[in-house]
DNA sequence: GTACATCCTGTAGCCACTAGAGGTTCAAGC
DNA sequence: GCTTGAACCTCTAGTGGCTACAGGATGTAC
């Protein structure tokens, strides 16, 4: 059996985290001890290996929680699972993309700006005035 | 003189949004009406438009209140601006070389997927084993 | 038996907002 | 002048995913 502190260095996952998994339900109230102290068993160990790998990957606690109940239903249909996986990937190209355009506007910004005083920085000026920009990236806001 | 909700139209920011950022010091606090509401006037406007137009790409509001400060301040030297700028281009690319990582990962995951049912799904079996993960994705969490 | 690391609960804070309740003000039309 | 209704006001609480702290209890090694 395990404490929450070896939990947590297998794991990589903070004490106080796992307690939070326990307490919006995503980790299963463990066994206790006479005097009240969480023990846990090699299930709960890799639960908890599964929701930690699966934020890694970018996966909201919601998504996991999905995930985990198709996991613990071993009869179900894998498209299900595939579905929420792509979902994660579809943000996740989203996102590059639009940090794409980000990065492009702040290397442009900053070619331009040459020293000086702030009263003449492109930075600033480019800032102040957003018709200045080549990417679109008001628009995914 | 601007009503808030036509400085709202006018930025697009919701109006609540403005009022926390009054709220946090990162507007000025704007003339009232007899009645007690806000009246805005272009300088103000002008300010909301560069801390919407920084949002968007990216600075956090900590950053938005250097850059601020060093605006109002005319004769400061530009490099300042540039450090922030440059950090904020950093941490942009970092995000995206981290993301890519996971595109990567979920791509890959998704690509082993053959149908079938959840007890022999690969993207479980993935997400189960960090082991099996090309990438080192964990490293940068 | 004592020291002390680890554990417990509970509450509050982080960022950057967003939503809602319950009430007030403003401007336009009659 | 009066009514209507959109827009405004303040205040509080909630979002996600934790993190930090206070103040106390437990477990284990010596």
């Amino acid at each position: 059996m395990l404490t929450i502190g070896m939990l947590s260095r297998k794991t990589g996952t903070k004490v106080p985290t796992i307690r939070y998994y326990e307490q919006i339900g995503l980790m299963q109230e463990p066994d206790r001890t006479a005097g009240g102290q969480r023990r846990y068993d090699e299930a709960a160990l890799d639960r908890l290996s599964f929701v930690r790998h699966a934020r890694q990957l970018g996966f909201s606690l919601e998504a996991i929680r999905e995930l985990l109940d198709l996991a613990d239903n071993p009869d179900h249909d894998c498209n299900d699972i595939d579905i929420i996986a792509q979902r994660q990937l579809r943000q996740v190209e989203q996102r590059i993309t639009r940090l794409e355009a980000l990065r492009n506007e702040l290397q442009r910004m900053l070619r331009q700006c040459s020293g000086g005083k702030t009263s003449d920085c492109r930075v600033l000026e480019v800032l102040r005035d957003h018709s200045e920009c080549l990417a679109d990236h008001a628009k995914d806001g």
